[in-house]
DNA sequence: ACCCAGGGTCATA
DNA sequence: TATGACCATGGG
């Protein structure tokens, strides 16, 4: 069996197991934008925590955060952590979006485009650009994460050592340009991930064992 | 009382 | 180019 066909079927034996996962939880593409940010190393349910107080507050607007001081935007999403750190790159990013004319003025760019200016931002790197590209933007790009790495480790379908783009052609070169398809593929290797790590003490981070 | 969660940057060698 | 330190809260 070829690696095209071992990701295709893999696909398969993941949306059976568990079915579709309606990625991403948000109400807007600006909140999945704000979110892909406060994930960054951190369970999702503390961002959860952090996204309702934006909303409660009224801040979850791309203007509002352009105009909210460092400090006090850091202590609003205090608890998705890091939120120094995060606050920072949540300002840089959002006043990037808004020289550039917006959401819907960057949303015209193509995929190449658009994702090197990401990558251009100080605390956006291959996977939050990636998260933005596929569930804000809808484009077809391949998110590739640890779980990711573990899994095709595992799978014996790479050595481990491979970088991030190349492991992300490796699935764009085999899967169709499907945006549908990708988002639901990322988020079941995700749901996978944490279905085998749950009361297991030997799965740590990139810990994930055998596939179904 | 640990351990880690849907990463990225910067300094060092 | 390849590791390591750092960021720092909340839930198990």
């Amino acid at each position: 069996m070829k690696r095209c066909d071992k990701l295709l079927a893999l696909y398969g034996r993941l949306l059976a197991a568990y079915g579709p996962q309606k990625w991403w939880p948000a109400e807007s593409a600006f909140e999945v934008i704000v979110g892909a940010v406060l994930t960054q190393n951190t369970n999702w349910k503390n961002v959860e925590m952090a996204i309702s107080r934006l909303k409660d507050t009224g801040l979850l607007e791309l203007e509002n955060i352009v105009a909210l001081p460092v400090d006090e935007l850091a202590e609003l999403i205090k608890s998705s952590g890091f939120f120094n750190v995060k606050a920072k790159r949540l300002k840089n990013l959002c006043g990037w979006l808004q020289s550039q004319g917006g959401l819907d003025a960057v949303a015209t760019w193509d995929t190449g485009r658009l994702r090197r200016a990401l990558l251009g931002i100080n605390g956006i790197g291959p996977e939050t650009a990636d998260d933005i590209l596929l569930y804000a933007f809808e484009r077809p790009v391949f998110i590739i994460d640890n779980y990711t790495r573990c899994l095709l480790k595992n799978m014996e379908l790479i050595q481990g050592k491979e970088d991030y783009n190349n492991l992300q052609r490796m699935f764009e070169a085999c899967l169709p340009p499907d945006n549908g398809l990708y988002n639901e593929y990322h988020a079941l290797i995700v749901r996978h991930a944490k279905e085998r790590c749950t009361h297991d003490s030997r799965c740590r981070h990139c810990g994930v064992e055998a596939p179904i």
